[in-house]
DNA sequence: GCTCTTGTTGTACGACTGTATAGCAGCGCA
DNA sequence: TGCGCTGCTATACAGTCGTACAACAAGAGC
């Protein structure tokens, strides 16, 4: 009888470890949404005792932000890099963009729904407050990256930047959060078509609070806001 | 010394008391958020033992499912009303659906925190599910009768009424989510301004994939979608 | 004033939670 | 081959959770 001496666990690198856990976590909130969140469960799925995730991690708060982190990433990252894709134009580049968000891996129920348990934490938690800002900064950073190529084509008004990528971000979370709770409203493409339709009304000049005025008239006490001045 | 007997608890028709539950759960939603649910906290934010909302309600979740609806109807009620206020014309019912819908006690996080963990339960529980298509339907419904008395208007194009307000819907949510995940983004002003501008593009025929064809060309294989057939 | 209905309480139950800690054991290294 | 570091397991702990159920008592009707 030989010494068949299977192992009851094997040793990982802290940063692999880490990254399985929180592969993990993704897995359950997936699966189980907000009761997919606990040690038991999480260790669990990546095979693991439970008292591992509190010696590689501080707390599970600090997983889940840590999950919440690696996911928003990634998902910017996949987004942005599709709409990168094949050198066209500005204009191509954000039709790109708008289809990579209503692609349907994108739409998955199971994805919202660890989504909405990233946000409900947001307020109670500072760990989830810091991830959010700085990928929802990076987020908007990419749609004000595609609107200022934007701005430079031919016959493109000048618009406000900022409040722009706001906007379109709001629109396209919008449409994202219909289509995940309800999936008959409507089909992607419309998704898609209605961003379409915004940024060409932002491009012809439709949305007359997004431009910018290029001589503001300094004047106070203005009811709605200072009408664009630009041509 | 008198018979002092001060009641150990008051008794109360099922309905008030079912009230009454349903607006400590809300509180206490507001309050603590997805913690916020357990008999216990419930119970003590009524003043009553926990449990008595075994007693008035099948399952926890059959309570939440109420507060669901009594909030969203509450909220739809009330927005509806301030539009219908002052026998104005669509154009400016509309605007003040906007301002009602950005209205301080709209933004509330708290209120925000609220409806994340509706959403989030809409999934798993078909009473929450049941909740939402009604809610949501009746929401819709508003808009849809604002805008399709805005398309009585002179000057505006016929456009295929539940896709806009479907869209308008995205649009309203998308601002109010951001808002109030991050207060500081924009001002309630801001949002109501792009929803003028939205509407206003709407108006001026800027959303060619919501616009109602007269004459549909009947032609197969179109790129994008074949047009609306409806009168 | 008494009875009866029933709204309400209090407790018990089993299952679950996150964290702390003591000790086991994989595996690199000497 | 065996030592030692440390990743890892297992258990204990004090909570919380939702539900069930028996006993209590409020208050209306007689």
């Amino acid at each position: 009888m030989a010494r068949e001496h299977t192992p009851k666990f094997r040793r990982a690198p802290p940063a692999l470890r880490r990254e399985a856990l929180i592969e993990a976590t993704l897995s359950c909130l997936r699966k189980y949404g907000h009761d997919g969140l606990s040690v038991r469960r999480i260790g669990a799925e990546a095979g693991v005792s439970p008292g591992l995730i509190n010696h590689h991690f501080p707390s599970i708060s600090a997983l889940v932000a840590a999950a919440y982190e690696a996911l928003a990433l990634s998902l910017i990252r996949s987004i942005r890099q599709h709409a990168r894709e094949a050198g066209a134009g500005p204009r191509e580049r954000l039709r790109r963009f708008y289809e990579a968000s209503f692609a349907p891996a994108l739409l998955d129920p199971a994805l919202f729904n660890t989504w909405l348990v990233f946000w409900s934490m947001i307020s109670h938690d500072t760990g989830m407050r810091t991830v959010h800002d700085s990928t929802y900064a990076a987020y908007r950073a990419a749609l004000e990256s595609l609107l200022g190529e934007l701005q430079g084509t031919a016959g493109v008004p000048r618009f406000r930047l900022r409040p722009a990528a706001i906007a379109l971000s709001a629109l396209l979370d919008g449409l994202w959060i219909e289509a995940s709770i309800n999936s008959r409203a409507f089909e992607p493409a419309d998704a898609v078509a209605l961003c379409e339709d915004w940024t060409n009304a932002l491009c012809a000049g439709a949305f007359p609070s997004l431009l910018l005025a290029r001589r503001p008239p300094r004047r106070a006490g203005r009811k709605r806001r200072p009408p664009a001045t630009t041509a």
